[in-house]
DNA sequence: TCTGGGGTCCTAGGACCC
DNA sequence: TCTGGGGTCCTAGGACCC
């Protein structure tokens, strides 16, 4: 479907889409060469695993990104299954963006192994798309000792297909290589359009296809003789409109540069599900301490605390709170997800708990919601400046009154925790000894010790 | 075969303000 | 006295992506 006579302009071929090949296992290969030539994934090895990443080798077996291990591992008896090591990818995902920005800053990464760019920019240079990709690809190949696959396109629609194409395929168990880049011809995005199906489109999982197959939509030239409002009313206004336009090969998308964290968290599912409010308690002190530390790390105070609990019939239920003001010691953390599962019926066994900050401050816009606080009388962001004019980052106060604010929300004699409650109903966290509130909290930071 | 952990975005309902 | 509609924020849940 390329024209090869023809190399496209950086108006004719504006977004670049790169894609690292089987990015967490080839970066253990790296790492080992005596894996080389071997089936291995990356993923949970245990009886709840699942497969984030699986070299070649393995795909001959059928082993997929996101297949249960236990089933990977029936597929293929020889697979090597590692644990990730994410700082790794890491080193590995910020060595990938400095190529990519060698070509041009506008680019926008997506997880650790992919980035689209924005070629316009470009166009003064005369830059030609296709070589530009070519070059890239070998330097990712030379410099990192990585395979891609990259995709040009007119918008980010065809640029990810494009990637896509352009990457080896596993056909009869053999391994067919790809082109490596692959553009996407405007004369020929209504053929492409034409045989793809619906669940190749960014935003078609599993239930919307379901619901378009419902309504007799199975392929994207499907989609164009739908009119948007029935869409709508089975998938939402935001999804209908998003798929009528891609229909048409249309994508408003923009390459976004520099994208903002918006939240952080930590979650684990357990290999054995935990039994009882104290193992749950016990994990929650743990998963504070990873959130805070990443909070500090990224230099970020949150306002809001969600905590998820998944059940042993994969049913979920989540609580969250929003302060006046933000936090980023596990202490507050901790506190505040206590007073949350307080709701949440722990007697039930607990496969996975998450714990999650969002609503992130820069650390002088708390200050001023701090002070602020003082002249609006809000009582929790009063007590907070108060604390915070004796030297502390969050005051005792400001997180009581805090944690008062769940309580009045779910009432006092919450399931499970009742008994556990102080008469007076502060500080959930001080059960387990002085360190929770007391005044030896002095905010800097370091972390809180703590008693085993 | 039975579903992880890091995230983003959307929706709907309720509270509150104007 | 009873009533409106829009905007914003918060919460809970769901879907999706890599």
């Amino acid at each position: 479907m390329n024209s090869p006579s023809k190399s496209p302009t950086v108006d004719e071929a504006p977004i670049l889409h790169v894609d690292l090949d089987a990015f967490f296992a080839s970066v253990e290969v790296l790492d080992n060469p005596a894996l080389q030539g071997k089936p291995v994934a990356v993923g949970g090895a245990g009886e709840r695993g699942v497969i984030a990443s699986a070299s070649y080798e393995a795909r001959r077996y059928g082993v997929r990104s996101a297949m249960p291990s236990v089933v990977a591992k029936r597929a293929c008896p020889s697979l090597i299954i590692l644990p990730g090591r994410f700082d790794r990818y890491e080193v590995y995902s910020r060595q990938f963006h400095d190529v990519v920005r060698d070509l041009t800053p506008d680019y926008e990464p997506l997880g650790l192994d992919e980035v689209f760019a924005d070629l316009r920019s470009l166009r003064r240079l005369d830059v030609r798309p296709l070589e530009a990709a070519a070059t890239l690809r070998r330097r990712i190949n030379d410099e990192l000792g990585l395979l891609c696959g990259v995709g040009l396109g007119r918008n980010k629609l065809f640029a990810k297909l494009a990637s896509k194409e352009s990457k080896p395929r596993v056909v009869d168990r053999g391994l067919v290589e790809g082109s490596g880049v692959f553009w996407v011809n405007p004369e020929q995005e209504a053929e492409w359009l034409d045989v793809l199906p619906v669940r190749a489109l960014w935003g078609v999982g599993p239930a919307t296809a379901a619901k378009l197959a419902q309504l007799g939509l199975t392929w994207v030239r499907d989609l164009a003789r739908v009119d948007e409002a029935t869409l709508a009313q089975h998938v939402g206004p935001a999804m209908a409109a998003a798929l009528a336009a891609y229909a048409k090969g249309d994508d408003y998308r923009e390459v976004v540069v520099d994208r903002a964290l918006k939240s952080l968290g930590h979650d684990q599912t357990f290999a054995r599900s935990l039994s009882g409010v104290d193992e749950v308690r016990e994990a929650l002190r743990v998963h504070a301490g990873v959130v805070a530390r990443a909070l500090r790390e990224k230099d970020r105070v949150a306002r809001t605390v969600s905590v998820i609990v998944r059940f042993d019939d994969l049913s979920s239920v989540s609580r969250s709170q929003t302060l006046s003001f933000g936090i980023d010691d596990e202490v507050a953390i901790e506190a505040i997800g206590e007073a949350l599962l307080q709701s949440v019926d722990l007697s039930r066994s607990v496969r996975l708990l998450g714990l999650h900050a969002s609503g992130f401050l820069e650390r002088s816009e708390n200050q001023m919601q701090l002070s602020f606080g003082i002249e609006t009388a809000s009582r929790d962001a009063k007590a907070g400046a108060i604390a915070l004019s004796r030297g502390r980052q969050v005051g005792n106060e400001a997180l009581r009154d805090a944690i008062d604010e769940v309580r009045r929300r779910f009432g006092r004699t919450s399931l499970g925790t009742a008994s556990e409650l102080r008469e007076d109903g502060v500080a959930v966290a001080t059960q387990r000894g002085r360190h929770a509130f007391g005044p030896e909290i002095d905010g800097d930071e370091g972390d809180v010790t703590r008693e085993p």
